[in-house]
DNA sequence: CGGTATCTTGACTGTTGTCAAGCCCCGTGG
DNA sequence: CCACGGGGCTTGACAACAGTCAAGATACCG
């Protein structure tokens, strides 16, 4: 419930010198390091340029900022920079469900795109920033890129399959491979970003996770105890070290290399 | 595992002055009366003339057919015309879980888009016809047609939507709340067919009701003797019929229309 | 340094899964 | 037309995993 940008506060304590995505706010898509990952894949300079004359860039954020609210009027989708956030829903008894984990090089905002508002809402999990990507401008721009619409139509794709292997995960029943697939996932994300892939820390409470996985937030915290025991992984409240990887993924169910 | 196509045999069972979408194979868009729910909606007639000519119609299958493989190379998504479909993925060791079921005028196969494989298999639970649509073609006319591209940006999130719904379903653990849902969401996608609300045919077995929500076949049937008991629906096989549809809402916990 | 949010652990309860038996419906073939 | 067979469905008994409630410990923030 805090509206206030600190946007500007952020930009002061970063030297714009530092040329790195998630540290310097008001990079263009162009020289950020996270380019690979978000939106322009499959676009050359020329149309990365064009691209960055429609993304607002470099706002912040910190913890429990909202980016957008559920039932909003969807504007923009939204490119995670730095940081954590999560999408849930309220629903009327007020009751949140935990809808999505995002990480930097991730979009935002795509539940919004069909009925002009928001699915969801979005909160910053720590301090991060984003680039904000007024959609009606993105459609524009795909009509005359086709590369860019061929890359959001799979980069919409991609949130289909995403989702539904959430939902496959939590129709599955066991706490336990649920609790080690998020886990996984976590870990691969981050390799991709050419981080740690066993040393992390959890961007959620034991209470989001529950709710994300669905199960409540004790049995979250019992298997992570269960994990432990076993010597899978380590766990120090929100610090992870995982000991034992292939012994995740046999509990994950996940055969194939991630 | 049939890969026969009874599209000559059942056009021929249908005269062709029957200019019906789902009765009528190898009707185009412009007559579809499924055209309002299905992609040309935002198309106007000129622009339908065109969509019409990547359009594959008319193919029929019956129960049991596939429409496409789990890994297969992705080609093209799938217009419902008639009957219905589930999609289901399997996993190493042959546990099939199901993820969607499909109705006339709802699109399949997005989930192939961004890896261009197929994430599911997709198959006829009964007669039914289709239409596909080469998605490279659909790609090529979007770029040409700004309303077709924003059309089929508006139906993959519709898709988003519709998982994350599922998702948070199958994340709150009622088994009576699900059941609840899956009659409620047949039951509005019905109605939007001009179909009864509250008097239809459950596509699915026991089985695969069970595995799309996340519980064994079993709970459902149980499920279904609870509702009947209680007054809500009166269940005989698959027949269904709703007798108390706010009952039905408070169980599912939706308490807006629809 | 104090207060609150987060996390862990325990005991008990309950819904759902599992296993098993039997029924019903429907299509097939005699 | 009827008997047969098999898939689909129902129902019961029991067990188990996870939910609920509660108390206490720990970490984090101002």
């Amino acid at each position: 419930m805090k509206p206030t940008s600190k946007a500007a506060i952020f930009a002061k304590e970063i030297p714009y010198a530092v040329r790195s995505c998630h540290t310097n706010p008001s990079i263009s898509c162009g020289e950020c390091r996270l380019g690979e990952l978000c939106l322009p894949i499959a676009l050359d300079a020329k149309e990365i340029l064009r691209l960055d004359e429609i993304v607002k860039q470099g706002r912040a954020l910190s913890k429990g900022d909202y980016l957008y609210h559920q039932d909003e009027e969807f504007k923009a989708i939204y490119a995670i920079r730095a940081g954590s956030f999560k999408t849930f829903k309220t629903s009327r008894d007020g009751t949140e469900q935990v809808t999505g984990l995002y990480l930097p090089g991730e979009i935002m905002g795509m539940d919004g795109i069909s009925s002009n508002r928001y699915g969801s809402s979005a909160i910053a999990l720590e301090t991060g920033s984003f680039c904000e990507i007024p959609f009606h401008l993105l459609e524009d721009l795909s009509t005359k890129i086709p590369s860019l619409q061929g890359r959001f139509f799979r980069l919409m794709g991609q949130e289909i399959v995403k989702d539904q292997q959430m939902l496959t995960l939590v129709s599955s029943n066991a706490a336990d491979e649920r609790v080690a697939a998020l886990l996984l996932s976590i870990s691969s994300r981050n390799h991709r970003r050419k981080l740690s892939p066993t040393h992390f820390r959890l961007p959620m409470t034991r209470a989001d996770i529950g709710s994300y996985l669905g199960v409540t937030l004790e049995t979250v915290s019992r298997v992570f105890g269960r994990l432990q025991k076993l010597a899978i992984v380590k766990v120090d409240n929100r610090e992870i070290e995982v000991i034992d990887m292939p012994a995740l993924k046999k509990i994950a169910k996940v055969h194939d290399g991630d």
